[in-house]
DNA sequence: TGTACATCAGTGAACGCGCGTTCACTGATGTAC
DNA sequence: TGTACATCAGTGAACGCGCGTTCACTGATGTAC
C-alpha cells in the first residue's frame, strides 16, 4: 500500500514552488534573470545553496520552469479574454479591462515573460516567443467564424491577429510599468488600446483579402 | 596657442570608444547588459580593469551612454523614415524597407534598444522608452498634416501614431531573431508589416475623431 | 502493529575563481618660460 | 627652438567578497517482513 506516501514529495515540491517564488520575487525589482544568482534564489526560499541541486540542475533549467508556469498563467488569461469577443466597441473594452486586470493580478508572471521575450537566454525567449505565435494562430481561427472575414486568406487572418495582439503586447509594456494600483493612467492606457483594436477592426472591415497571386 | 593640444585627447576618446563598443560587441551573443562585468569589457576593449574608471563611474554610466550611442542611431533611422511618408501601399512598403535595412546596419545597437527597452535598468529603460515616446509624438505632428486628419484631436493623432509604431517595433523584434543577411524570412516580415501598417491606414479612414465629451 | 534497513531532501564545510575597487606607479603628452 | 616641470591615461599588484559546485553528513520518511 501506497498510502503513506507522500509527505516527502509533498514537501520536495514545495521547496521546489519556494525557489520558484524566491525566484519571481527577486525579479520584482531592478534585477533581471541572468543577473539572478543561484544562492541568492536560494537564500530568500529559506534553503542551503546545495539544496538547489535536487530541484534543478542550474538557474537555465529554473528559467525554463518559470517560463512553464507563466505560460499556464498567459494561456488562462487569453482564454478568459477570448470568451466570446464579438467586436463591438463594448466588448473591445470589457475584454482589454479583463486582460489589464488579470496581467496586475499576475504582475511578477507578466513582467518575467514581457522581459525574457526580448532579452532572455534563448531557449527561454523562444519558448515565449513560440507561446505567443500559438496565440495568434489560435486567435486567427477565432476571426475566422466571424462573418466579414469568412474569405481571407490564413496568412492575412493571421496578419490582423498579429496585429491585435501586437497592440496589446505594447500596452501591457507600459501596464507593468505602472504601479498595481487601479490608477487614472491605467484607465487611460485601457481607453487608448480599446481606440487601437477598434482602429484595426474598422481597417479590416475595407480590407480586400486577396489570394496569393500565381505567375504564368 | 593649442595646436599640438589633442593627442591626449584623441587617444582618451578612441579608448573610450572601443569599451562602448566592445560592451555592445558582448551583447550580441546571450548576455544580457546587466550580466556583463567591468572586467570582461576591459578586457574585450583591450585595456586593464582600473583603466575604466578613467571614463565612466561604473557599468551603469557606461550603459546610458550606450542608450546615447544608440538613439543618435535610432533618430537617424526614423528622420530618414518619415521623408514624404505618404500613405500609399508602395511608400508604405518603402519606407518599412528602408527601416528594415537600417536595422539590419546597426544590428548592435537595436538589439541593445530592443532588450534594455523591456528589461533593464529602470534608468536605461525609461531613457530608451521616452525615446520612444518623442518619435510617437513627432510621427502624429506629421499625421496632422495629411487631408483626412485635420480634424483629429491630438489624443486619436497620438493614439493612431501609436499603433503604428508599435506594429513597427514588434516587427523589427522578429527581425534582430533572424540572422543578419536578407532572408526569405526577413521579405516575409516586411511584406507582413506592411500589410499591418495599411489595415491601420485603412481603418483611420473610416475613424470618427471625437472632441472629448463634456459632462453638464 | 513493530522492527530493521533503505532512501533521499536538505545540511554545512570547503574549494577555487572572477568580480569591483584601492593604490602607488610610469611615461608620454602638455605647458611655461 | 630647448629645457624643466605638471598633468593624467593607462598599468599592475593587491584586497576582500559572493559565486557555483564538491563532498560527506543527518535524520525524517518510506519499505519489507
Amino acid at each position: 500500500m501506497a498510502a503513506g506516501t507522500g509527505i516527502r514529495e509533498e514537501r520536495k515540491l514545495k521547496t521546489r514552488q519556494a525557489l520558484l517564488d524566491a525566484a519571481l520575487k527577486l525579479l520584482e525589482g531592478e534585477q533581471s534573470f541572468s543577473s539572478l544568482s543561484l544562492r541568492e534564489v536560494t537564500r530568500e526560499a529559506g534553503v542551503v545553496p546545495t539544496a538547489f541541486y535536487r530541484h534543478f540542475r542550474d538557474m537555465d533549467e529554473l528559467g525554463l520552469a518559470l517560463v512553464d508556469e507563466s505560460v499556464r498563467t498567459l494561456r488562462q488569461v487569453t482564454r478568459a479574454a477570448r470568451q466570446g469577443t464579438l467586436p463591438t466597441e463594448q466588448i473591445i473594452r470589457r475584454s482589454v479591462e479583463t486582460i489589464v486586470a488579470y496581467v496586475q493580478a499576475n504582475r511578477l508572471h507578466f513582467q518575467f515573460l514581457m522581459r525574457e521575450r526580448a532579452g532572455g537566454r534563448s531557449q527561454v525567449r523562444s519558448a515565449i516567443r513560440s507561446e505567443v505565435r500559438l496565440f495568434i494562430s489560435e486567435l486567427a481561427t477565432d476571426l475566422a467564424r466571424f462573418p466579414g472575414l469568412r474569405e481571407w486568406s490564413t496568412e492575412d487572418l493571421q496578419m490582423m491577429a498579429g496585429t491585435l495582439v501586437g497592440v496589446v503586447i505594447n500596452a501591457l509594456q507600459d501596464v507593468l510599468e505602472l504601479p498595481p494600483g487601479r490608477s487614472a493612467e491605467e484607465l487611460a492606457l485601457v481607453e487608448m488600446v480599446s481606440k487601437q483594436l477598434r482602429l484595426v477592426i474598422l481597417g479590416a472591415g475595407l480590407w480586400k483579402s486577396r489570394p496569393p497571386e500565381v505567375s504564368g
